[in-house]
DNA sequence: TAACTGTACTAATAAGAATAATACAGTTAG
DNA sequence: CTAACTGTATTATTCTTATTAGTACAGTTA
C-alpha cells in the first residue's frame, strides 16, 4: 500500500504523509473509506506507532483525514481553501518547473503533463460514477 | 542573497542549494559568474563553512557548479542530461500537480502559470544578449 | 610573501526522528 | 457486560544526522 524508502534522508513520518496523500489525490482512496489503524500500519511497515500517528495527525491538520476515538481514520473530503497547503503546492510547481524548463525541457512537454494527470482524475471520476450507478 | 529559514525543518545546507539553484535555473546568475567563496558566504549567513561546503559540493555534483581550488566556485553551463535530477524534478511536479488539480485548481491555470514561468526565463535570455551586444 | 581560494579531515555538540512503554477513553462485536 | 479493537497522550530513551569547531594542506593572485 505504501513504500517506505528508508535511504531517503526525507523522515519516515513525512513519507508514510506523502503515501497516502497521493492515494487520496489520485482517487485510489475514496471519501469516508478507513485508513488501517495507527497499530495496524506500524505493525504493516514495522515501525513505531508513534510515528504513523503523527502522520495521520499532521495528515488531519491538512484536512485530509478525519479521525473518531475507537472507530479509526478516515478520507475526509476535499479540503475547504487550505490557502497555506496551497501556497506550499504553488512554490513547489514553480521551483520544478523553472528547473525542468532550464533544463531545456519544452513547455510542450510540460503542459501535456498537467493534461493526461487531469485526464487521469476524471476517468477515476466516472468509473467511480458508474460503479455508484450499477450499485443501485 | 539567499534565504535561511531556522523554522523550516529542511536542514541549512538544503535550502542553501536550493537558493543557488533557483538563481541558476532563473537567470539571475550567468554561467561562469563566480560565487560567494564558502567562507564569505558562512560569514554573511553567520553559518559554519562546512555547512557552505557541503552545498556547493553538492550543486557541483549535480553539475550547476565548478570549483577551481585557489580560484573559487562559478556557475556552469546548462547540466548535460542529468536524467537522475530530472525524474526527481517529474516526481515534485507530478505530485504537486495532482494535488493541486484535487483541490479544485483549474487545468487552465496551472499551465498559463507554466506559459508565464517560459516568457519569463525567455526575456531574461532577450535582456542579455541584448547587453552582450551593446558591449560590443 | 600575504591573503585569498577550495578541499579534506576528525571530534564534539545540538537537534530531531524514531523507538519503547504505558495509560486512558470511546467503539463495537460477541 | 466483556474483550478486543480504535484514537490519543505522555515521558523517557536511543539513534541518526545536521551543524559546529578547529585544523591542515595545496592552488591562486596581487
Amino acid at each position: 500500500m505504501i513504500q517506505l524508502n528508508y535511504r531517503d534522508s526525507k523522515p519516515i513520518y513525512e513519507q508514510v504523509k506523502d503515501g497516502f496523500r497521493r492515494l487520496i489525490v489520485q482517487g485510489v482512496m475514496e471519501v469516508d473509506e478507513k485508513l488501517p489503524s495507527v497499530r495496524e500500519m506500524a505493525s504493516n511497515l514495522a515501525i513505531n506507532p508513534n510515528t504513523i500517528q503523527r502522520a495521520y495527525r499532521e495528515l488531519e491538520q491538512e484536512g485530509y483525514l478525519y479521525a473518531v476515538a475507537g472507530r479509526g481514520s478516515f478520507v475526509a473530503g476535499v479540503p475547504e481553501a487550505d490557502s497555506a497547503r496551497k501556497e506550499e503546492l504553488f512554490a513547489a510547481f514553480d521551483a520544478a518547473v523553472e528547473e525542468l524548463l532550464y533544463l531545456q525541457v519544452e513547455e510542450r512537454e510540460i503542459c501535456q503533463r498537467v493534461a493526461e494527470k487531469y485526464r487521469k482524475l476524471q476517468d477515476k471520476a466516472k468509473s467511480k460514477a458508474r460503479s455508484a450507478e450499477a450499485a443501485d
